[in-house]
DNA sequence: CAGCCGCGCGCAATCGTTTGCGCGGATCGC
DNA sequence: GCGATCCGCGCAAACGATTGCGCGCGGCTG
């Protein structure tokens, strides 16, 4: 690409300050204040300045000011991607967080920078700080990175962590409220008289793991305790759930519910129990996480507990911002709801 | 944010070239030539200067390097959201595309600036192009969009749409071949027998009217019309398809088969077609569309048309970084598979 | 031994914008 | 009517890198 084409190679000029300022007659500082609406240029010179500038289609070159202005005006959202697989964790709620993300970042007039980054790749910091290509960093996908961000957050980088509120942790993470999550799964399941109910996921991942406990006390509530057999590490992956479900069938586990920690997970146990000829939600009572859209739409449509996806990424951003005006948020926790569907057997039929 | 603060606020100091350059004994120019590996510097010094930078964790100020380049290194992927409802299309494959286009930028050396943009806000060329923001733009989302694009493509903005490739097209598009596919998914239901097949989608979309033309070209091959009654107009929105559906049955309509344009929108209309109490496949026969992560894990599995999502993204990026290298990149169609599950009828138990 | 060549490096301009400081002229107060 | 004040604007130095050009010095050739 020559540097002419910026902007198009049909010869149209891209105008400059220098541009307008000749066009005006005036010096490029005062177009510089004129359009920044400072203080300290007439009123009529600005309205003049602003005209040509609008006459001539001019925008300012924001690559430029940023740069002058050291500071970039732009937040890096991470997607992590999963250690085992390479893959990028396919829940389809993403995609509307990323958008909620972006939004967000836009009305506050910064830009997004997407980068998907393998967990072993922990070069955050030198890629994107120091190469200043953007300010602050948004992390989705908290997977078995904690050290890595404590680490990190403890540095002082701005940063953010979708994910589980952890601890030991020094940074700054926005998540739904797991455990109160698991608790409503698991609380609303008990009282539809389900005794023994399967964990189908990865306490490994923190999210997950607090989920658990949530599924724990209610049980202990109810005076059960939680039993080794009746949980089957599950992670995100394609077929993953299907297959534990088979097990557990095959290994003669008697169960009468699953707590299922995500709904592509739930959706995969409910074709492998329809596979053992085991209905849902009659047989067995299904609950999964995160009401992601398609979860009305299956086949039970899904029991679930649903996370305000745009309101997280709202509340990201905003951590984020608070970070870089020098301030510490807390730590947040979205508030969590039960649905209520067909694949637990208490919904409409 | 104070500039001190960049790139951590524990005052750990940010290096730049002239600090590299002092603690080497060398000019700023010797270090910028070092680290580019210029042939102009003896190996020994170039050695020198790396091993200083290295050890001073030094990266370079990519922003201040491509301010100087002239260059943003930055493509803007630029995602339309719905005129209707606001919301972009929640197809989960679109993450899966995302992450190509990043992988593929990222291996080009490109970084990814994502935003949402509402159809109603044209201003691409100035806020992203002019502005020095990207160096080019890949537009998801075709949508009504077709007549701005041709008009930006010709004011030679360099530009990639995902999409369909229509006839008085001036702007390079990347997409599946949705003729074929229409044409492979319903020919594979005249094949099982069926021949009052429902087409679900909204011709409108550029992409879903090709699928129409395939539908009806197969239709021709088996010496049927397409009938009016059997086009029901859905866009991508959650129940929309649901709706159509019960439309459909309660206006009298007698249909055996339906080809859905995407696959959420064949599993709405299966969950529809539940609740009138038709069960898919035996009564009906589904066929879906783009092959998303959930289509194997719907129930009944869904039979739909594959689209490679991951070459799309890498397509996307070749044909925008063949346009910034001057050439004039031809509209890609990538070819599209059918896969045979159970919804159609013909899969495996 | 003189002249030439070329290697290895430094000088300084440059990318487009912002901003501290200074300056001329108009205005104001007395 | 004169000095102080202030308004409106321009000069020039940054921000951090790249790069054309020039220069000194060492080796080679004739």
């Amino acid at each position: 690409m020559s540097a002419a084409d910026r902007g198009g190679s049909t010869g149209q000029k891209v105008f400059k300050m220098s541009d307008i300022a000749r066009l005006a007659g005036v010096s490029e500082s005062t177009v510089s204040r004129a359009l920044s609406d400072s203080p300290l240029i007439n009123n009529k010179t600005k309205a003049r300045i602003r005209d040509i500038a609008a006459a001539h289609n001019y925008t300012i070159n924001e690559r430029a000011r940023n740069f002058r202005l050291q500071r970039t005006q732009t937040i890096a959202t991470l997607i992590a991607l999963d250690p085992e697989t390479g893959q990028h964790i396919s829940d389809p709620f993403f995609l509307d967080m990323l958008g909620a993300i972006a939004d967000a970042l836009t009305e506050h007039g910064y830009d997004l920078l997407l980068s998907q980054v393998p967990s072993s790749d922990l070069s955050w910091e030198r890629k994107y700080l120091n190469a200043n290509r953007a300010d602050g960093i948004i992390f989705i996908g908290q997977s078995s990175l904690h050290d890595e961000f404590n680490r990190l957050a403890r540095r002082g980088a701005p940063m953010v962590v979708w994910g589980a509120k952890l601890a030991d942790q020094t940074y700054c993470s926005v998540g739904g409220d797991n455990l109160t999550g698991g608790l409503k799964a698991v609380r609303h399941l008990l009282n539809l008289g389900r005794r023994r109910i399967v964990f189908l996921g990865h306490k490994a991942l923190p999210e997950v793991s607090l989920r658990y406990e949530g599924y724990r006390r209610a049980l202990g509530e109810a005076g059960l305790n939680a039993e080794p057999e009746l949980e089957a590490p599950t992670y995100f992956v394609r077929d993953a759930a299907s297959r534990a479900v088979h097990r557990l069938i095959d290994a003669g586990v008697r169960f009468d519910a699953i707590f299922a920690t995500g709904d592509l997970i739930a959706m995969s146990a409910i074709q492998a129990l329809h596979e053992r000829g085991l209905s849902v939600p009659d047989a067995v009572s299904v609950v999964g996480y995160d009401d992601i859209p398609l979860a009305s739409q299956y086949n039970p449509a899904l029991t679930t507990i649903r996370q305000n996806i745009a309101q997280g990424g709202r509340a990201l951003v905003q951590a984020l911002l608070d970070q870089l005006d020098d301030k510490r948020p807390q730590p947040v926790m979205l508030p969590t709801e039960l649905v209520v569907r067909q694949s637990c057997g208490a919904g409409p039929a």
